[in-house]
DNA sequence: AATGAATGAGGATTCATTCAT
DNA sequence: AATGAATGAATCCTCATTCAT
């Protein structure tokens, strides 16, 4: 699968979809007019309500296609995993996976002002987030059912941990204008910190294997 | 120093300023209008105009009203104490703080969409990010001095993982409708995580102590 | 002649014309868009352009269309008729029948705003309302000379009091959404009325006979 | 109380005002812009809504006054009078006040497409109509009491009759562009025939008197 | 210190209409 | 005989902003 940028040789449903995409992670929702999309694409208005019954339509179709690519991408990088390392690692590559493929829809997730959505694509975006957070608190307590995990600490708090620093490393990247959001380096690197830090080794060692 | 909503016995800009933050931290700055505010305010939009040279000059003025608490909770949280823990913990305190008497402006910082900001604006917030980034990596820096923060850790690692936690805390709590954002649990709870986990404990301890 | 609506075995040009009929009685001529009549009938707009020049050409073709439906009960209603009270009968009766049979079309006609039709059609609606008026006109002169109506009325009094009571009970019957806009009960009773009161009736009476 | 139109010396509100009661009456709701109207007063769209909630409600806005200076004018022609024939020719001059003061409101209220109005407004317009049937079949059950009106003619009827007929001639005089809609020689001559031919003359007579 | 009245530019959305297929 | 895709112009309405008072 490409990454996904606007061309000439796509239909032009894709190339709506797309430059909405970039405009929308970039400006945010309500920074971003139909008629902006419209000119990127090199189409008139109607021709946008052709293809979107409205502005929030696109915006949602936007969401659960991408919400649909992180599916995928769970299945094939956390679920085939067995193993607690490997899903964690999973997590990551997932994490940057998305990134490469779709660089305007890692930005849209990470910079949306969720509350300032239109209230129907809000829930559908909270709903998302908490499906996620359902997730996670299960990954880790498997952990804790197999001893990788100490038991002592909140599942919750592990969520935060985990997920708030790949938000914010995505942040500060997007913010530094670094084209690599998650890096080879950064991934493992966060990786063997985990490992070390918030989780019993295999070897028993904690932090100083 | 009381907790800051809109209420009638404040002047007029004070009453502007608290409208707009409100308003801002829940729609986004391109979410809501001049008209919504006055009419918040219950002042004609001339009167805004005012005390106000445009929409984006109140903005900026609200991020620096944040901005000097920010440096006021520092100054009072942080940068008093001389212990690494305590440091640590007030870094805590600081967002627990902030976010109760400034119950707007937290929402605002945290769900802000930066890139969507007219051009000033959103370099005055990325220099503040800056600035903080830079003091955090100082912190660690001065704990690997200190011998409590392990050497091979990246600081940059280390910061996002405290930063993205608190974050990601907090969002949790806005979008599960938490009243209390940082709850005096969470805080104790978090620090005693970091305490024991990310950092080395006076008697030897790390994890396993 | 069976009642007029849209159903699936017409050809599509009956049903665009019929569809169009039912809406334009219904919400005006501007208050009506292509794609509502399309949607109606269930084809796209490029079919309609197919039928009918535009939009203006479709109202006017379902004009004629009245126009003659109207002509021919004029026929069979009235032209038949050589006795006055006879015509004055069918008068109604032409009323009646064209409700039951065209219902969307006696709204049309009964609710149009005349002036408020492009130029064209205004003209061919304004001229149809002349000949009709012509028509009265020369019935009631007719019936002057026949000794039935008394010569000190002016003619186009007569006129306005018969046309205008028929649109008045239709007007009131499609308000208070009566189905039927002429009853049969209603037919008799305004006949009788006029016949007794406006007209000398055969024996002597006037309206004390 | 002068003839309303727009001129330059009315205050901003009254001029949109008056040109909106002069562009729907003669193209009908649907058929005017707002844009059309802020030209012909002269000022910027957002003008319009300044005073003007939206289009529905600077419609409904105009009925009010309307039906407001109907109700005056109720009140000067009909209600005063204690005797039948002087209701019956208020009623008249009702018509010819209003036509004449407000030439454009009674070229609304006479072609309006009630249907093809928005639905509050339809609901506001046919209340209106009701009260004014209710009105009328009031003052001829009156007349029937004071045996002028025949008991066996149906009152609604005989609304329907006087009604209809006034607006018949209203139409006709606006389609063949008569300025005046109604005449002191129409006014007089609706009048002789209706108290000659629909209601018992004091000296016994009818028409025949 | 505040307002009523105004504006130009732009917002989303829909209009009637067309063309290649 | 019918359609999918496209369009320029218009729809209603709101935006941030200003000026005289």
């Amino acid at each position: 699968m490409p990454i996904q940028t606007v061309t000439n040789d796509q239909d032009t449903k894709t190339r709506i979809f797309l430059a909405a995409a970039e405009l929308f992670s970039t400006l945010g929702y309500n920074g971003v007019s139909i008629r902006q999309i419209c000119a990127k694409v090199g189409v008139g208005k109607p021709t946008l309500y052709y293809y979107f019954h409205d502005k929030e339509t696109l915006l949602q179709e936007l969401l659960q296609f991408a919400f649909a690519a992180l599916r995928e991408l769970t299945e094939s990088q956390i679920a085939i995993q067995h193993n607690f390392y490997d899903r964690l690692y999973g997590l990551i590559k997932l994490r940057q996976q998305f990134a490469r493929r779709f660089p305007y829809f890692i930005r849209f997730f990470v910079n949306i002002n969720i509350l300032s959505l239109p209230q129907n694509t809000k829930h559908l975006m909270l709903d998302h987030l908490n499906w996620v957070h359902q997730q996670m608190i299960r990954f880790i307590e498997d952990g804790k059912k197999e001893g990788i995990v100490k038991p002592d600490i909140p599942s919750s708090l592990l969520v935060h941990t985990i997920m708030g620093s790949l938000n914010q490393l995505t942040f500060r990247n997007i913010y530094t204008n670094n084209s690599e959001l998650i890096s080879d380096k950064d991934a493992k690197s966060i990786f063997q910190f985990w490992k070390q830090y918030l989780f019993k080794t295999e070897n028993s060692g904690g932090r100083d294997e």
